[in-house]
DNA sequence: TTTAAATTCCACCTAAAGATAGTATTTGAA
DNA sequence: TTCAAATACTATCTTTAGGTGGAATTTAAA
């Protein structure tokens, strides 16, 4: 699909600590609450606290929320994954108007729209 | 990334196979001209084959060919695949204006392009 | 100071995509 | 009829994404 399951889940928690930003969100209960793996999530959770897009309160009474005053962007998390929806879309590397591949002039519109509408979008 | 790299390959090959519709290409030839690895086009060109959307003639002197008077689209191709982006970006199934995920509105855009100048670009 | 419940760390498992290997079969020109 | 060059078939290998398991560490209430 056009996210992998990572960057759905991903996103999916930032959505939720930002519904629930008044208070600190375990991962016990993120885990219930979003149907995402208990030991996959933890992962991800860490990996979202490295990049300091949440922070993470250890020990008892600990859990995790978004971290002050962050600004995240759709794109940001699908580049934490490795994709680029800027390429060209047959992986031809450098895609220009000259030695474009077949289907350049089809993808531009949809690659704008991705770009402005579904990347841009602030979480 | 948008489509995955058999889906790639299986565009170029028929992108190729149509600018070059008046003679008979082997596996060898597209495995040179397009830089896939031979035994992998090989089987992606036996599933076009029984998908009839390409013919192939056996024996020496054989190759492959484009289906004559096929339409292609990308979509018959993407869908091949098991890929669908017609489906809720976030992974929801349902994902109508009651009870959409977060990012519908974002998806909106986008997903018409693609479904509309994407999928919809016949080879 | 104990302890329950939370995060953190490290190692491993599983399934699917991508790629490779070897052999059998087909074909038509010489 | 031979045989080189092509496709077809079947099995296996490798890499990566997705997912598990278990023990260590941290923390604050009791």
């Amino acid at each position: 699909m056009l996210l992998n399951a990572t960057t759905q889940y991903s996103l999916k928690i930032l959505f939720y600590l930002k519904e629930h930003s008044e208070a600190l969100v375990s991962a016990k209960v993120l885990s219930e609450r979003l149907d995402i793996p208990y030991k996959y999530l933890t992962k991800i959770l860490t990996k979202l606290t490295k990049n300091e897009y949440i922070e993470s309160i250890q020990g008892r009474y600990g859990g995790f929320r978004l971290l002050n005053g962050v600004h995240i962007k759709v794109e940001d998390i699908v580049l934490m994954e490795g994709d680029d929806f800027r390429q060209c879309i047959m992986g031809n590397g450098i895609c220009k108007e000259r030695g474009k591949c077949q289907l350049h002039d089809s993808w531009k519109e949809p690659k704008k729209a991705i770009i402005e509408q579904l990347l841009g979008h602030e979480i």
